[in-house]
DNA sequence: CCACAGTACTTTATGCTGTAAGGAGTTGCA
DNA sequence: TGCAACTCCTTACAGCATAAAGTACTGTGG
């Protein structure tokens, strides 16, 4: 059996996602004060109110009356306690949906709770995807929207490929609005305050602007779904509209795909 | 990790981004050794290959053989350092599209190059949409992809909404492929490498997969454009691949959505 | 009962980070 | 020549993850 680098580390941080750590009662030594479950949820506290910039080892430690070293004792490091959050914190997400009203409905439902789920707890979206943690609930997630993917009757290949390119779509969506809650709380400063601070300076700066970009001001004059002064809310307007909008046509093609398999 | 945008002197980052500094050759005191463009180049080249993660006031001076605090004599702080690097970044992607063969011609290529543009330069899916620095290019960007999308003959809302919700999802995708090729660099450890490694302590840790995961386990077995051993792997295919497929199906989505309006 | 070993937790230290403050040297103009 | 403005440097500080070492506690074997 070949060895790898790290494989060590890697097998704890496994049998912690899976909570298989061997049963320890019977161990001299003081008594642990804390346990991992307890630190996972005063991180995720501190992640969903202030971001995962807040989150730092010291934070942890302090919100539980330690040190951040006495972490370490329960957690190899800080990148193991983050994934351990984030599957933890996927565990929230329902696995049943129901099928009998047919995929189409099925699909919205779980975009929408997937949606809510991550304004419930933006900092996930700032997890990397790369190399993922493949925690049981991990892969719960993904089973879940697998089983109702599946439901189109459009061959394996296609479920696996627009089951990624539907997740990664609501996980773009999401970022940025997750991003703007994060900056409201952290410049103290509201959207709209910001809009109108930056459209001056922008009109001093750029008086040439409807001439640079025509097609922005033809938009945004045309839209009057917005405010009259049109020109930087275009980059702003409702990402829930766009995360609406963008699902219906997402579906829209899936329902194409169906109708003609190519 | 998100880099968020400045909110120091708001003015004169808004003057470095549209290139409006006041005019400065008769002035005491020693020549300028350095100038902004210089550094957002010495800058976006550290970015490009060791990441954002990788990219310090240090190592950016070290670059140009000056300290780190030389840099703040042309730049008010490393957040409109990242503001200007992206700027400027931006203005390679192409603004000029043939509507000739019709839109969906023109929105593919376009699709493409936004695709290419972020395998270039990675870093730049790590900076925050949330509060954009409003530069010119990243007008031009929009202003180009919202010329292309107006040929569907869409309403105003409607181009608005799915031309957020295409950059979103090409967006979403491409993080993951860039991080992905960040944590090799980081790891040194292959994706391959990685993957047969976790494979195996997965099997370790939940020999129960295939009962847990039914739809997964049915769908790897199926999907023959994998390896054989395909748990794992189900997340880790071919981001390329979402990519395309993600596309042409939202494309037909669109071309639904001009044959019946809602 | 005592020595020891293993444990929980703390303190201290190292090398990073952005950037504030102050100082040294250079230059143009009055 | 003196001064003011300027570039760039050194130093300093707070904050970060975490390595190393120390302290106090507790169960077990002798």
């Amino acid at each position: 059996m070949v060895v790898f680098a790290g494989q060590g580390d890697a097998r704890r941080s496994m049998a912690l996602l899976w909570q298989q750590e061997p049963e320890n009662s019977l161990r001299p030594g003081p008594k642990q004060g804390l346990d991992v479950e307890t630190i996972v949820r005063a991180a995720v506290e501190i992640a969903d109110t202030d971001g995962i910039g807040a989150l730092s080892m010291r934070a942890v430690g302090e919100k539980l009356g330690r040190t951040a070293m006495a972490l370490y004792t329960y957690v190899p490091s800080k990148s193991e306690l983050v994934d351990l959050m984030y599957d933890r914190t996927l565990a929230e997400q329902p696995t049943e949906y129901d099928l009998g009203p047919g995929w189409r409905a099925a699909l919205t439902l779980r975009a929408n709770d997937t949606w809510d789920f991550y304004l419930r707890h933006p900092w996930v979206l700032q997890v990397s995807q790369a190399r993922p943690a493949l925690g049981p609930n991990e892969w719960a997630t993904l089973e879940t929207t697998l089983r109702i993917m599946v439901a189109t009757g459009l061959p394996p290949r296609s479920v696996r490929q627009l089951t990624g390119a539907l997740y990664q779509f609501i996980r773009g969506v999401a970022q940025t609005l997750a991003e703007a809650t994060y900056a409201v709380r952290a410049t103290g400063m509201s959207d709209e305050e910001w809009l109108s601070a930056r459209s001056g300076m922008l009109a001093e700066v750029a008086p040439d602007f409807a001439e640079r970009y025509p097609t922005m001001a033809a938009l945004s004059a045309a839209d009057s779904s917005g405010p009259a002064d049109a020109t930087v809310p275009y980059l702003q307007k409702s990402t829930t509209e766009t995360f609406r909008a963008g699902l219906a046509v997402f579906l829209d093609g899936i329902e194409q795909a169906i109708a003609q398999p190519s």
